[in-house]
DNA sequence: TCCTCCGTTCTGTAATAGTGAATAATGTTT
DNA sequence: AAACATTATTCACTATTACAGAACGGAGGA
């Protein structure tokens, strides 16, 4: 973060906010103070601020804090105003419906940041529900990311495919050329593949989702297992994707 | 808010993070400066410093100002941690099943405060879809938050019961005396109802959530138009949400 | 019982948040 | 087209307050 931000107390609160993660849900000042190398007593009078507001949560047994539920407002007030969730989440329903996969919608936004999810009708399914609004993955791994790097501004794309590319499973691409390649292939055949790039076992078909006027707008995917994503459906999967990210693109 | 904060400048900032709401989504600096009578440099230096952090995003051809998606990843942290969400959104779904009306649940955190919804699997909803996190309701005119008002401490409900009151439709509850009688029925039948006093047309049937030690947990309700939430149809709902309460209690 | 770790409280001071006026850029009225 | 009103933005000073550091009290383990 540029240290020329203008309130800089303001950025140490909210560093201290986003300790709070989906791997380290429930913390302790102390903690937080080592890991931001802050004071202990400062950790504290910012999180017993945010808790006087209810952004912040105390468990009364642990004395560890949590995120408090009041952020919820903020996410509320972000959806009622995307316009957009009602056409994206028909058009990905449909889509899970057709296919009995799970279906994501996701722009580009630093990384590939999830807004929606629809899960398949089935009784049982072999998915926990979740829903995804906030999730974050990184483009290199991910089919979502992969179709958004093949139809962003170039030097958008340059900048990312030179970045750093963890490495998740035995088939994360990590080298640069590979990456390129994989891109150049979604291009020219409208759709990219994850190959259980990101989690084992996990196939998706990523679709970018483009405007009228050709700009990147985000993307959506279809995700199952091995069993699902299977090479003789791929055709089916990749058409109503395309139908799907068709549908959005009309609707806008 | 109590001014006995230990960090003020935090206060100040999350106020103006507030100011965007569902019905205010767009706001310059001038206007939050006058809502929260602050100097306009000091909003500007406070939304600049979220906007960095992209807490806040700025509209580039009008200057204006809204919520910066970055608070999204708070919500996907705090859902990913409540735990019962797979529950409940089971639940839910199967009762807007059954129902073929909308479903909530909510908790009682200082007002009506919805966690979940679900939509009956209808191929074209009469209610537009919308992730209802975040949301909140007051207590007198919902079902949900009536079915709360019964079941909650007694000193808690006197507390509500006593505060203020707002009209939203003419069958809406203002007074205190029959706020009570609304409850103390609400109570012996185990389930509260909504005729209308919230919104014009639509009739809600709420069912308090108890933990295992009769704790109120929160609360299901059951949203529909007057032709749906029909008289003789009630017996049916009454009993599916009291069924779908019980579910979410057994498998908390 | 001692020790260690935690969250919490307190006070002085060094840092900075915030005031107010000036600027630049926009759109509106005359 | 000119004058005006209104906007976001910048800047420098200073009064405010955020913060460091040490000390406290309670919980848990040895």
């Amino acid at each position: 973060m540029e240290d020329e931000v203008k309130v800089k107390s303001l950025l140490k609160a909210m560093k201290v906010l986003e300790c709070f993660t989906s791997e380290t849900p429930d913390l302790g000042i102390t903690q937080i103070s080592e890991r931001l190398e802050l004071n202990k007593s400062n950790v504290y009078n910012i999180l017993s601020t945010f808790e006087k507001m209810g952004y912040a949560e105390q468990d009364s047994a642990t004395g560890k804090y949590h995120l408090g539920l009041n952020l919820l407002k903020f996410s509320y007030v972000i959806n009622e105003n995307l316009g957009y969730q009602r056409i994206v989440y028909d058009v990905l329903q449909e889509a899970a419906r057709k296919l009995g996969t799970v279906t994501y919608f996701a722009i580009s936004h630093s990384q590939v940041f999830y807004l929606y999810s629809a899960y398949p009708p089935t009784a049982n399914y072999d998915f926990p529900f979740r829903s995804i609004a906030g999730a974050t993955a990184p483009y290199h791994c991910t089919s979502l990311g992969k179709a958004m790097l093949a139809f962003m501004p170039r030097a958008e794309a340059e900048r990312i495919v030179a970045g750093p590319k963890e490495r998740f499973t035995n088939t994360t691409i990590t080298e640069e050329a590979e990456l390129w390649k994989d891109i150049e292939l979604t291009r020219s055949r409208g759709y990219s593949l994850d190959e259980c790039e990101h989690e084992y076992g996990v196939r998706c078909v990523g679709v970018p989702v483009l405007t009228a006027r050709a700009q990147l707008f985000g993307a959506v995917s279809a995700s199952g297992s091995l069993s699902t994503v299977r090479d003789d459906r791929l055709e089916e999967i990749v058409h109503t994707m395309k139908e799907a990210a068709f549908c959005i693109k009309e609707r806008l």
